[in-house]
Order: C-alpha cells, then structure tokens, then sequence
DNA sequence: TTTCTTATTGCAAATGATTTGCACTTGCAT
DNA sequence: ATGCAAGTGCAAATCATTTGCAATAAGAAA
C-alpha cells in the first residue's frame, strides 16, 4: 500500500544528473539524499530548510536550482496546487493524479484508469491529442461514517 | 454549439455588484461591459488592454479588484493554467473543464459526467468528499486524419 | 441640487515565489 | 597537481498580483 510516488536512491538520483553530464557537488549530494529518504511532496522551502541542517552552507537557490535541473532532466515532477507553491516528487513511477485536503494540506495519490481512458476519447473527439494532464480533487474528510 | 461558458450581459454583471451593496463605477461599468461582450477566458492584462480603449484612465490595480470583488462575489471563476496568468470567465454556468491547445493557448470547454461520477467514487471511496476540483487537458491537434 | 460619508481609484511600493547576474568556488577530466 | 567550465552564494531582478495612502466620486440623505 505504497507504490506511487516510488522514492528513488540517493545513488539514482546522482546517476540521472551524472548521465546528463552535471557535477555531483555537496550541495547536490544534500539535496538528492532529502529527496531520496523524504516521503511526500515537499516544497523548495521544506527541502530547503531539511538540506540546512545538513548542511547549512546549502543556499535556497541552489534548491531551486537543482530543482528546475532535475526536472529539466525528468528526474523529478513539479506539481503546483492551488494557492501553494511547487511541490516535487521523483519522477518515472506509475501516472497517478492527486487528492489535496484542504484542511490539513496532505496529498493522497490516485489512478484511475477508467477516468485516463476517458480524457483521451475527449481529446481524441475534438482532435486532438493529450500532452500532459493535470486532475486535481481537493477534498475534505468526511465526518463520522465509516468507510 | 456554445453554452457552457454562457456569458453574463453587462446588466447582470451590474446586479450582482448592486445587490452585494457595492458601487456601479466609470471603471467597473467599463471592465464589466468587456466581460459581457468577451468572448473566452481573458486574462487581467488582455482585459485591462480593452479597457484602457474605452476608458484610458483605468487602472491595471482596478482591473484586479475588480476581478477579485467578482470572484469573491461568485460571479467569475478564475483559472490558473500552468504556466500562465489568471484567466476568468462567467461563473454560474454548467460546471465544465479545460482542454488548452499548448500551441495557440486556445482553451476548449468540455464535460464528462462519467469522469465527474468517477471522481466522486474515488473521494468516497477514500473517505473525503469533494469540495472542489481541477481538471486541465494541455493537448496539439492531430494533424492530418479527419476526425 | 447640495451635502456628506465612505467606498473606490490611481499610483507607487510591497509581496511571494522563483529566477538570474556576477564574482568567487570547486568538480573532475587531463 | 592543473585548468577551466560548471556550480554556488548572495543580492538584485522578475512576474503576477496585492496593498497602503491620499485624492476622488458614488449615491443616500437633506
Ligand atoms: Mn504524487
Ligand atoms: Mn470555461
Ligand atoms: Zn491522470
Ligand atoms: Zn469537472
């Protein structure tokens, strides 16, 4: 029950940027070993403040920096919600869509073939072809009732 | 053919002001003429250029309140597409969502009441309800074969 | 109409997230 | 070890949007 937002090693990330012919700095080293061991989808800031107790040398824009670079590179994806800021998770796992609570900000993962199918016949219909998508619930946990 | 994105006449726009005590202004009576006669999903600086053709002296500031008084008013939605600026259009239509062609940013309104059946199933399903949603297509047209 | 109160406006400055210029490091191939 | 381009920290710049403030104008009351 976790398999989505699969995490990826300090080591991969460090390969995808060595591949794409980038230097392994310590900066980059920091921040590649918070987004292999954190969970969820932090923002620059979260990363940020994580990577300074590490290392507090680390600058905020170089995370923004790294960010952009692995994103660049496809190594990361950028999810910006409503209001918040961007919000990174490793990229290369399953397609998946998101559930924002409102009120606590937690994101839950998703797939629903059913509704991916049916966004390719509408854009198949109007002659066109789907680029990339984004489906967004946000939500709020119902009181009471069980399941 | 077009009803989704039913637009508002100049009057009406006026009464929701009206009846939420607010002022029937030069520079409102101005924006909300160009909202009437508007076609799609104008952004603060497209609306603010067609205004300043009307009037010269209204501001870009007035042209964002506005909007937001609108908003909040519920007689506009606002709609963040990635990458660029707020883009409003009528509110109290049928709910609708987005196909936006990534070449000429034209945006193309559609529903599918099978993937709104489904997004409820999937909130439900996870113990939350759903308080609002997003759902974008960034699609290019299929050169080539008709239809 | 004139008066009066206060919402609204234009303008400039402030925001907030993210990017960028620049001079100074530092990876890392040779 | 060396050399140099890639990378970094920091401050300043962007961009879209918001906000403070003094001046202006709706529109209810007189
Ligand atoms: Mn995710
Ligand atoms: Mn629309
Ligand atoms: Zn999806
Ligand atoms: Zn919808």
């Amino acid at each position: 029950m976790e398999a989505m937002g699969e995490p990826k090693s300090q080591e991969r990330y460090e390969d995808e940027l060595r591949s794409a012919g980038m230097r392994i700095t310590r900066p980059r080293k920091t921040i590649l070993k918070i987004l292999a061991e954190g969970e969820g989808h932090p923002d620059a800031m979260t990363i940020f403040h994580r990577a300074s107790e590490i290392d507090a040398s680390v600058s905020l824009s170089t995370v923004y920096r790294t960010m952009k670079v692995l994103e660049d590179r496809g190594a990361i994806q950028r999810h910006v919600f409503e209001g918040g800021p961007s919000r990174f998770e490793p990229a290369g796992g399953r397609h998946h869509d998101h559930l924002i609570d409102t009120e606590t900000g937690e994101v839950i993962e998703f797939r629903s073939d059913k509704i991916e199918a049916l966004q390719e016949e509408i854009a198949r219909s109007r002659g066109y072809e789907i680029v990339s998508h984004r489906l967004e619930l946000y939500v709020r946990k119902i009181r009471g009732r069980k399941r």
